[in-house]
DNA sequence: ATGAAAGCGCTAACAA
DNA sequence: TTGTTAGCGCTTTCAT
């Protein structure tokens, strides 16, 4: 600029105005800047102006595990959507730890990002942390995950409730007569997946026994020994709800291993449709809810909270829908 | 940092000396400084310190799509290496287009981004903004595509005549008597692959036929497309190399709606092994190079440029190697 | 319509 | 061992 502004005679302000379109120029001047900026493909340090504006333009976001489809799918509508509105995606991942969270939080704040998309680990231990950063207005939502309930944030859920509700009535309406179900780890999430499972029993007035009813994970691992567990108990399970899709493929080896088939003997659905979940030896039934509408979800309401429009925090429900494939 | 120097009664630049572990600092005033830094939960501006120092300590990532397992494999192993290097990651998109991929470009640069790791969408358009880039002395490596030849940067590879000489030779060990290949679109790459199949070949004096070499392209349709074209012709293909895992699964799909089998009537090999290729129904056999290796290389090479070690671009082959599954 | 001056929060010579 | 001063590149009152 200060280059611009020397060749010109102006003074730097005037190079400064014209870039950010004050109304307060001739139209001679603001063509000569235009000029010689194109001349030299001069472009604005963007430190220096954030540093100014104490604006980074700059959003961050902490996920558990890129590895994991669905994150993929959310980070990447997020970033078409604020990267459309002129902003820069910082990412960072927290391999489900806690500790790595929280520093990557300290970094983001560090860098002052102007607002933090989390997927939070659950991690109790930097509820305090958070309430920090939202009280020094960095703009926060929450995704997938409804922890941290003393901190006051946007938030994109799904309604886990009616997930399982959606998998399990499906189960009943095929006509098993034996719906068990492969929970999860003990978390809200879980928790309120099997609760729309027993709703849905309940509607029909099943009875669920307890042996019907297995400890697994969000891993496939855990959804085979899960489903083994399952298949000793008699009388047999004929369609099982697996908290996630992960669980559900473990669970549908499982059956194969045992030597029966799927659906005929045992009918399984998921939950969460990971991207390949159309593509395995039997496609798999599941409960889905849109990835990529969390992320733009997300992505407006950090910008509108940025650019100060919203202020009460919002809570966003993305509903889910039972996909039919071949599993059940 | 003015408000702890207050507090203590000391100098700005005694805060940022013991922040900054330099030596001259006693050891009382060291303790002094760290203390009343606990108490405020005082966290240096990022920001500040980049302009100052003329280091970000952050690095750019483009890549055409995130949706492609491919890419996310090496961003994850990427985010991993930079961030225990302690810097960040600036995740952009381009959606395979060259405008876009430049406004990206420009971005990171007014970003003063220390490096840019770049898997090119094949746009020629953005050689010259590349050099000037280098030029100013943002480290860069080219990732997966081998363009812009005249931009002298780190590259990280694969070998693909070598990847198909596999992939064609695996066909040939198989006893197939007519080995066909779909190829990807007309870039380099997808030459190379051709060009490995046309070795493979001729190194057991198997003629080329070119009505068993079909125009295809990266896609799962294209792949489809391709086969269709390929089984009309006679005598029939029994081995086909498809340049990538989508077009061979597109493949794969038109053998089953032509009422062949896979491989018994044709034997499939891909190449990429996309993360999903061991679960479909006949699990692919693939040529595979290690994109986690290829994201801690890349991220290697340009922290270790950034840092002032390595000057002279380098070159790293990721070695590919056969996995055999189902499809052949 | 244009410019001088102060300031954003930090680092780095150079003195003391 | 600690402090003074200048500066990183930009924006923004407030004058002119």
């Amino acid at each position: 600029m200060k280059r611009i502004a020397a060749d010109l005679g102006v003074s730097v302000t005037t190079i400064s105005k014209v870039l950010n379109q004050h109304a307060d120029i001739g139209p001679a001047m603001r063509a000569r800047v235009l000029k010689r900026v194109e001349e030299l493909g001069y472009r604005p340090n963007a430190v220096a102006r954030s540093l100014s504006l104490k604006r980074t333009h700059t959003v961050g976001i902490i996920i558990p595990d890129l590895m994991h489809s669905f994150f993929v799918e959310i980070v990447s509508a997020l970033e078409a959507s604020i990267s459309r509105r002129g902003y820069g995606l910082l990412l960072c991942s927290s391999g489900e730890d806690a500790r790595k969270e929280r520093s990557e939080l300290e970094m983001l704040r560090a860098r002052q990002v102007d607002g933090i998309v989390l997927a939070s680990a659950n991690a109790t231990g930097n509820t305090a942390l958070l309430r920090d950063l939202t009280r020094m207005g960095i703009a926060l939502v929450m995704i997938d995950r409804d922890d941290h309930p003393k901190v006051s944030c946007h938030r994109v859920l799904t309604d886990d409730v009616e997930v399982g509700r959606l998998a399990a009535a499906h189960l009943v309406a095929r006509r098993c007569r034996v719906i068990g179900h492969i929970a999860g780890p003990p978390i809200l999430h879980s928790q309120r997946r099997e609760e729309g499972y027993r709703r849905a029993l309940a509607a029909t007035g099943m009875a669920i026994d307890a042996r019907h009813l297995a400890a697994g994970g969000f891993m496939e691992a855990d959804g085979y020994r899960a489903m083994q567990q399952l298949l000793s108990a008699t009388p047999r399970v004929d369609g099982v709800f697996a908290v996630n899709d992960p669980a559900a493929i473990g669970a549908m080896k499982a059956v194969w291993d045992a030597g029966l088939r799927v659906p005929d003997d045992v009918a399984i659905v998921g939950a969460g449709d990971v991207a390949y979940s159309d593509l395995i030896r039997v496609p798999l039934t599941t409960v889905r809810w849109s990835k990529s509408e969390v992320g733009t979800s997300a992505a407006d309401l950090i910008l509108d909270q940025i650019e100060g429009e919203g202020v009460r925090p919002k809570r966003v429900i993305i509903a889910p829908e039972l996909i039919v494939r071949q599993s059940a």
